[in-house]
DNA sequence: CTTGAAAGTCTCTATATGGTGACATACAAG
DNA sequence: CTTGTATGTCACCATATAGAGACTTTCAAG
């Protein structure tokens, strides 16, 4: 008798291994399912904990808060991108521009808890969502450079302005696709309107860093 | 003594004209500022009698439900881009374009609300959003064929994706610039970075929508 | 004047959240 | 074997929220 309740107290209690390092790596991928499920609407502690399958106070004692969480989860955000930085573009300007922009727009679409992340940051920015944010501009930037290489734009163009307008009109697109499903009269949803847009994209790209002599 | 206590019943109680009419509007009126102050995150009913200075209960009395003071938010919506209704551009179609987007911007800029909603509609889709959303995408549409008039877009350019395109990034910038105040290496507070985008913008029209013979 | 519905105020409950303290157990160092 | 620390579990508290009920007060119709 002894036994069976030592045995259930172990079972009970002791089934958790006890390694800190599990228990945080759990505490990190229960973040990343619950933020691709649940977004950050319903990113609290005690979902974390249940998602997790830990107790909401081992959060607060290994990442002291939830911003601690992302700042930790954000760690792997090079892993996020880094996939896409193996291939290296050839031909113009243009052209490289181009393949970078659907490698990334294909990235990005497979990404919920990028996309998550991206829209809250329209919504309600703190600190930790900021150093993300930085250092996912620090890794963009430096993987358009390694991608666009030795390629230079055409004068009279400012890239820099011209590239931010286009990713910023990827993120908002991606991002109503899967909210809304659609924008500005287009079906997200259909792959004919994500044809019509990728088209958009690949013209504007042409036309914008066209060589000298446009027909 | 009696009449004081009346007169102090009636101070405290009577002091709030009984018009339900007056009541609905400022709660309309409530609900408007604590959007553009603290924006969907602190859109509660609570908040929402704190600031328009009644009861909660009344706000489901007249209006349901949180969604049903957006709905008839949204009977305003029209007026969030009505003073833009009124000048017809002319030109061709990139310089009317480039109007209709200047105009649409400034607008936008000037609307905190419209930027929460725009945000929240990325974050946590509603029922009652997705009806805003149709209605704001009808009158833009609407407008936007106003604006046009009778110019038309050159051949080969599919002309409602290209506008797609540009309005999406027009949305995310605008709404980047209130939030993170940076996106892609460009510090969107200074009127530099946002003359660089109005100029990037500028261009892009103009080359998308370039007649056939472009230098 | 009486009566009944509308408008408004106050209170209570149930629930979920973040946070903290008290406790039990395993594991390793002494 | 003893002891201390780390790991983990549980119970409790304060707070904020949405929601419903009970209660005045006003006003207008009869």
């Amino acid at each position: 008798m002894a036994g069976s309740e030592i045995a259930l107290k172990s079972e009970r209690l002791g089934s958790r291994a006890r390694d800190r390092a599990a228990t945080e790596a759990r505490i990190l991928e229960g973040a990343r399912a619950l933020l691709a499920r649940s977004g950050f609407t319903g990113f609290g502690v005690n979902a974390l904990a249940a998602e997790a399958g830990c107790d909401k106070v081992l959060i607060r004692r290994y990442f002291g808060d939830l911003d601690g969480v992302l700042t930790a989860l954000g760690g792997e955000i090079g892993f996020w991108l880094g996939p896409m930085r193996a291939r290296q573009a050839s031909g113009g300007y243009a052209a490289r521009m181009a393949a970078l922009f659907g490698a990334y727009a294909s990235a990005l679409r497979a990404n919920p808890v990028l996309q998550r992340v991206l829209g809250w940051e329209l919504v309600d920015p703190s600190a930790a969502l900021r150093r993300l944010d930085a250092a996912r501009s620090r890794a963009i930037g430096g993987w358009m450079q390694a991608v666009r290489g030795d390629a230079v734009p055409p004068a009279g163009v400012d890239a820099p302005a011209v590239n931010a307008v286009l990713l910023a009109a990827l993120h908002y697109l991606t991002l109503r696709e899967r909210t809304m499903g659609s924008f500005a009269g287009l079906d997200l949803s259909t792959p004919e309107a994500r044809e019509r847009l990728e088209a958009a994209f690949r013209l504007l790209i042409a036309r914008a860093y066209a060589p000298e002599t446009t027909p």
